[in-house]
DNA sequence: ATGGTAGCGCTGCTA
């Protein structure tokens, strides 16, 4: 089974991007962020034409989740947002698909250490916290994945200097709550498969981000010590990034053995 | 690194 992130940076955009990405690249399982659409406006029916059931979150211009199967899978139990921690904005969606808990995840920014957006995302990544660690009894296999606005370490940035611990997506409690994650038995399946530094997810659309290197690895997939053994590979499938008008981010993904 | 670009929606916010 092939479960992939995407932050899309507005669905309404970059729908015939995420087709074409569909159709090339045959995911079993898609988890999508940044729709910015509210529910009346998802695409559905264009995703069930491309042979995809949908289930979303979705708010008016930010946010938004959406978790897509390929038929005939079927996407069951659909919990939306972290249950009992009050929150307007779209970030959290989860379903079962193929026996696999799929938790899908749009982190906070955080925008500037010490900001209330800062504060908030660290409030928001201790309830997610508590919230997987009950979530992960009740469901062995689970993949938790998105873009989490963490880097996890310096291979994973163009330059440390730049990105260091007081920088938003590289700070000291930013990295600090994503080990808490890993603590529950979440293991990052990129790293079970590459050592390399400089495989980016996200590149800033400013100062020609793309063009010159300068990215980031924020785009993540933990898959948990049940599903460890199923993991056979994980990638960044860079090609999206190159295509006219896209998002910032580029795919992310695993493949798990039957 | 307080600029830069993109999306939403129509003014400034968010990333």
């Amino acid at each position: 089974m092939k479960i992939a992130s995407w932050n899309v940076n507005s669905l309404n955009v970059r729908l015939p991007h995420l087709e074409a990405w569909l159709a090339q690249a045959m995911p079993d399982v898609v988890a999508l962020q940044e729709t910015k659409l509210e529910d009346a406006r998802f695409p559905d029916a264009e995703l069930a034409a491309a042979g995809y059931r949908s289930v979303f979150a979705g708010q008016k211009t930010y946010n938004g989740v959406a978790i897509l199967a390929r038929m005939p899978l079927a996407i069951d139990d659909v919990q939306i947002g972290i249950p009992g921690f009050e929150d307007e904005q779209k970030r959290v969606i989860a379903a079962t698909v193929g026996g696999v808990r799929i938790v899908d995840l749009y982190v906070v920014n955080g925008q500037s250490v010490g900001s209330d957006k800062y504060e908030y995302k660290l409030r928001w990544l201790e309830a997610l916290h508590d919230w997987l660690a009950s979530e992960l009894r009740a469901h062995p296999d689970m993949v938790v994945l998105g873009d989490f606005n963490i880097a996890p370490d310096e291979r994973d940035v163009h330059d440390p200097k730049v990105w260091h611990d007081g920088h938003i997506l590289t700070s000291t409690a930013e990295r600090a709550a994503l080990q808490r994650l890993y603590a529950l038995g979440l293991h990052d399946a990129f790293r079970l498969h590459h050592d390399e530094a400089g495989m980016f997810s996200w590149w800033d659309y400013r100062q020609g981000g793309f063009r010159r290197g300068n990215g980031l690895r924020i785009d993540l997939t933990l898959v948990s010590d049940a599903l460890r053994a199923r993991c056979v590979a994980a990638g960044i499938d860079r090609e999206p990034r190159t295509w006219e008008r896209p998002s910032d981010h580029t795919p992310a993904w695993v493949e798990l053995a039957d």
